[in-house]
DNA sequence: GTCTATAATTTGATAGAC
DNA sequence: GTCTATCAAATTATAGAC
């Protein structure tokens, strides 16, 4: 065990690079030799270390939904007001899709495919599936203090997620719609790290 | 010519079959087969009217976008006031990502794919890219008038095409982290063709 | 134009040497 | 564990009869 740590192990190394393409080309776009290029490995290795093509994907997917939710419930979980938590929320939000763009669409894509088997495998994982019941108790708790309109906490999270993902995950249309460059349109996101939780804030709390 | 008219030609029923199949299952997870099926015909037609499977995508792809573009430029060069056009942006697109809700996703995974090809298509088609000039014009003139804050008339955009389209598109993955049934979950989508626009012109107008 | 049968190609999977 | 060579299956595409 004294081996390096620069050099990752096949198995990762392999995990590291399916990731990438399955996140890019999609479940069916993605080839087994392209995968095997991109881990600098042969094509014979994935099937040693993860016997099919569905048997890496489901790998693949099930470590990146279970990483996403280790995040998302830490946040969820914390003792925090829910203003904080709106503004952190967001924050985890765009990082993510900013960072990982293709990482939403993959999710969403795969969901879409087969949504039984979604859930089967989501409430299959270690990570526990994000609980929003206490982030529904402090919506209810300032709904009662009169600090916000009454409103349902599922269309406060339908908002968050919406304006924190979708801009990133549509990137490149969204660039050639509205006529701006790369720079331009990092910017506009940037701008948005700011103004999103005031824009849902803003719309709950009462004047 | 006296065919009758609930007898689409052949084509026409190829292209009726491949958008669906396309949409459902991406350019790749599609096989030939399961559009000929779909289309009630057999797998050599779709050769003989299309030559292969790309160029088949290709016209499926652009008439979809051509379709969706057109409907677009009618809200966007209507002669409405800022409040207004906002109002009918969010329905148009409500209902679009509603009805169809693999749709986008189509074709964000196609612009995300091949971004030069996507935009080269794009402004090849005979209906014209949409075109937000007389948008941000409203939108600098109402800022002028100090009827509303001075936004960016992009980040409204991508709020609204935020907010409207990917709670549907996510549908299956929204109703299982929300804990929401089928019926639940329709309603909720219900509730946001009231709260939308004005969550995103509240957002705006000065008070 | 439409079909059946078949060719050609791509791609996932395995066997077997090292 | 890793590679090369090869197989097997799936899938696109075409040939040719009607």
């Amino acid at each position: 065990m004294v081996k390096s740590a620069v050099i990752q192990d096949t198995e990762a190394k392999i995990l590291a690079a399916a990731g990438e393409v399955f996140r890019e080309k999609g479940r069916d776009g993605a080839k087994m030799q392209e995968i095997a290029d991109a881990a600098g490995i042969n094509k014979a290795m994935l099937h040693y270390y993860f016997r099919s093509k569905d048997q890496l994907f489901e790998t693949v997917f099930t470590q990146a939904a279970q990483h996403f939710f280790e995040k998302l419930n830490g946040i969820l979980n914390a003792d925090k007001t829910l203003f904080e938590m709106i503004h952190l929320l967001c924050g985890a939000y765009l990082t993510m899709a900013t960072e990982n763009p293709h990482f939403p669409l993959f999710i969403i894509g795969e969901s879409n495919r087969n949504a039984e088997g979604f859930m089967k495998k989501i409430f299959s994982l270690k990570a526990k599936k994000p609980e929003f019941t206490r982030f529904k108790k402090l919506v209810q708790d300032e709904i009662n203090l009169g600090h916000i309109n009454n409103v349902k906490p599922e269309q406060i999270i339908m908002n968050i997620l919406s304006l924190c993902i979708y801009p990133a995950m549509a990137k490149p249309m969204m660039k050639m719609g509205l006529g701006l460059t790369e720079k331009e349109f990092d910017s506009a996101i940037e701008e948005r790290k700011q103004s999103i939780a005031d824009l849902i804030i803003g719309s709950i709390r009462k004047n």
